[in-house]
RNA sequence: GCCGAUGUAGCUCAGUGGUAGAGCACUCGAUUCGUAAUCGAGCGGUCAGGGGUUCAAAUCCCCUCAUCGGCUCCA
């Protein structure tokens, strides 16, 4: 079978990913994101100062190493009980774990901000020694530092390398630094924060305390940084969607349960509205399921021996079926669901593929400390769909789920996000399902991939129990990554809930399934939206899409007359009766990001118009009343601006 | 879950042991106004919740809850 596939709009990636983690898991994680098929470049508003990347500086490579050393050293100066273990450069700038007996005050961070400035008027020599594995080892425990033990453990190369900061203290390091410490300049580096870290990014081991900070060639590209930080701060979901009143949470009802406002409602239903419409044009049959289902539900698909510590809790009528593990479970996910729909009818290979799609709100029990926005919450709804196909059919159909998945984002003009193939780990021994299954998964969405000549990344180790995976990551404005689509590949959950079709040739057959979520979660799109948008919705998402003022109450009847004409072919329009002055509206209106402002008077009541402005071009004059609604509901209809 | 910080009116914030404040929002009154803030008055608080110290606590101490920054986790 063949399938068409629209040409695919131009797609940015994000930038690699070279920000060194403490995790040792994710050091291939890092490796590989570097190499991305085309280094692309960020999409950089025009700002007069360009902050260079630390992975594409070496200068800045040099000077953040010896910041990170300059900065241990004066740790250990004022801490002298405080161990050092690593301290690597960042993309924005550098941090550095020690174990101390106390965490660090802000006060602290002050303190060592200025013994750091002491060292780099002292201009220290930085002096790059090699010596063997045993002088290196005979150097550690003379310092009595066990972490630096463990550390070279892990530097397989020899000669080992170590840098001198000054007579007395000294580092393992790869390099490169700078010369002397008289290169930096105290007026470009900054102490931001301190925070905990596990040694080794394993929960299980020593806590320590994360210093990060950052440095730069000139006081002017910190200034620019922290410019472009305070900046990003603005457009934090977060604070728009108060400001906005799209969302919020309540105490009393419970952490990461978002309530949705009319406002923020409005753009939920839209943004439904639009996938379900599309799915119409492919074929995709909707469903509808319960939010709660037996436990021994999930004991089949192998949810709740994988995820149990992250369910909430089972809910059992008495204390003996909760001894008996007998209660509902409220779901984590939708899929054991769809294939009981599935399997309520013997099928045919006539019925496939079948696409069974749904807005399934799944609730898990996140950890406390990671709930944060809409970007990580306990209650989500995911625009999830399982198509059971063919083995044939496999291709075809995953290929087609990502065309619509691009088709979405382009759509959202979501421009920038990497696409990573989640794959199992070799090493480890959570995963169900025989290896044939999974080679031939992996290579299915790889197949993809190459086909649409996507720029792709492979994630060892990132693949769900049951099967890999193809995410699409996207980054908020704090820089951090969050997975929005996902297609999944599964051979697994058919085998455990035994589904079958029955073949051309009579045979019964098993099916193989894709799940598949564009959206991945309405609640951590809409915040990355949000945040992409700067709280700017296009026209068609909207909350408000025009509002109407009148220059005095004299003309709110035609205000209200005209609105009314706009609603009734559906263009979200409200009047303005607060009575204020014209001024006071349209600040109002611009606060509240109203992309449309109609204004009218004496004037416009007399020519049957309104005097448009708009949040993106400003005043664009009277325009007849009749090529108003035209215009808006044709920009709605086909998502473009007025 | 772990480390740290924070929590005062609907919102943004001031208030370091001695009678709870400001601006905006809201309500009312006056103003009828042409492209980002008209003027005046009024309403509004268990200072997150609970316990303790003190003659006296928003303020000091302890516990709980929530939020924020990290770490860990993420079907």
């Amino acid at each position: 079978m063949s399938i068409a596939i629209a040409p695919i709009a131009k797609i940015e990636t994000l930038p690699p990913d070279i920000i060194v983690k403490s995790n040792p898991k994710k050091t291939l994680y890092i490796q590989l994101t570097c190499m991305v098929k085309q280094p692309m470049t960020t999409a950089e508003p025009q700002d007069m100062i360009q902050l260079p990347r630390t992975s594409e500086s070496d200068q800045l490579k040099r000077i953040r190493h010896t910041a990170s050393h300059v900065m241990a050293m004066a740790v250990q100066r004022l801490f002298p009980k405080a161990q050092v273990t690593i301290g690597p450069w960042t993309e924005t700038g550098f941090y550095y774990d020690f174990d101390n007996p106390e965490p660090f005050s802000e006060k602290d961070l002050k303190a060592i901000k200025k013994e750091m400035d002491k060292i780099i008027k002292q201009k220290q020599p930085v002096i790059r020694e090699e010596v063997s594995r045993e002088e290196a080892q005979r150097r550690i425990k003379e310092l009595g530092e066990p972490y630096k033990l463990e550390i070279l453990d892990d530097i397989k190369t020899e000669p080992i390398t170590i840098y001198h900061l000054g007579e007395t203290w000294w580092d393992l390091c790869a390099g490169p630094h700078i010369e002397n410490t008289s290169e930096l300049n105290p007026k470009a580096i900054d102490i931001e924060s301190v925070a905990g870290a596990y040694w080794r990014g394993d929960e299980k081991r020593q806590q320590l305390q994360r210093i990060y900070a950052t440095a730069w060639e000139t006081p002017e590209q910190l200034k620019e940084y922290k410019r472009r930080k305070a900046e990003a701060l603005k457009r934090d979901h977060r604070k728009l969607g108060k400001e906005l009143g799209l969302f919020v949470f309540s105490d009393p009802v419970g952490p990461g349960l978002p309530l949705w406002t009319p406002k923020g409602t409005i753009i939920r239903s839209t943004l439904e509205d639009f996938l379900k419409q599309e799915q119409i044009k492919r074929g995709y049959l909707p469903v509808v399921t319960p939010h709660i289902a037996r436990v021994d539900l999930f004991k089949v698909s192998g949810h709740w021996q994988n995820y149990q510590e992250d369910m909430f809790p089972m809910m059992a009528e008495t204390p003996e079926a909760a001894a008996k593990e007998r209660g509902f479970v409220l779901k984590p996910m939708n899929c054991p669901f769809h294939i009981q729909i599935y399997k309520n009818e013997l099928r045919s290979y006539r019925d496939l593929p079948m696409r069974l799609a749904e807005f399934g709100t799944v609730y898990r029990y996140e950890q406390s400390g990671e709930l944060g926005g809409l970007t990580r919450v306990r209650g989500f709804t995911v625009d999830d769909s399982h198509l059971f196909v063919t083995p044939d059919q496999l291709d075809g159909e995953f290929l087609s789920v990502v065309d619509l998945i691009l088709e979405v984002f382009n759509s959202l003009q979501l421009k920038q996000f990497k696409a990573r193939l989640s794959f199992r780990d070799p090493e480890s021994d959570k995963y169900i399902g025989s290896e044939d299954a999974w080679n031939k998964a992996e290579n299915a969405i790889r197949r993809a991939v190459q086909t649409l000549e996507m720029d792709y990344f492979e994630a060892p180790g990132e693949a769900a129990f049951y099967g890999p995976k193809l995410d699409f990551i996207f980054r908020d404005v704090l820089d951090r990554e969050w997975q929005l689509g996902t297609v999944q590949v599964d051979y697994n959950l058919p085998e455990r809930f035994e589904l079958e079709y029955t073949a051309e040739d009579g045979s019964r057959q098993r099916p193989v399934m894709i799940h598949r979520a564009p959206f991945g979660s309405l609640e951590r799109l809409i915040g990355i939206l949000i945040e992409q948008y700067a709280g700017d919705f296009p026209l068609w998402l909207a909350p408000i899409q025009m509002r109407l003022m009148s220059v005095n109450d004299e003309f709110l009847g035609y205000a209200k007359d005209v609105a009314a004409q706009l609603r009734a072919v559906g263009v979200r329009a409200e009047v303005d009766t607060s009575g204020d002055r014209l001024g006071k509206m349209i600040r109002n209106a611009e606060k509240g990001k109203i992309p449309v402002m109609a204004i009218l008077g004496g004037k416009e009541v007399e020519s049957n118009s309104l005097s448009i402005r708009t949040r993106a071009q400003g005043e664009l004059g009277a325009i007849p009343v009749a090529e108003v609604v035209e215009k808006m509901k044709g920009a709605i209809a086909n998502r473009t601006d007025f």
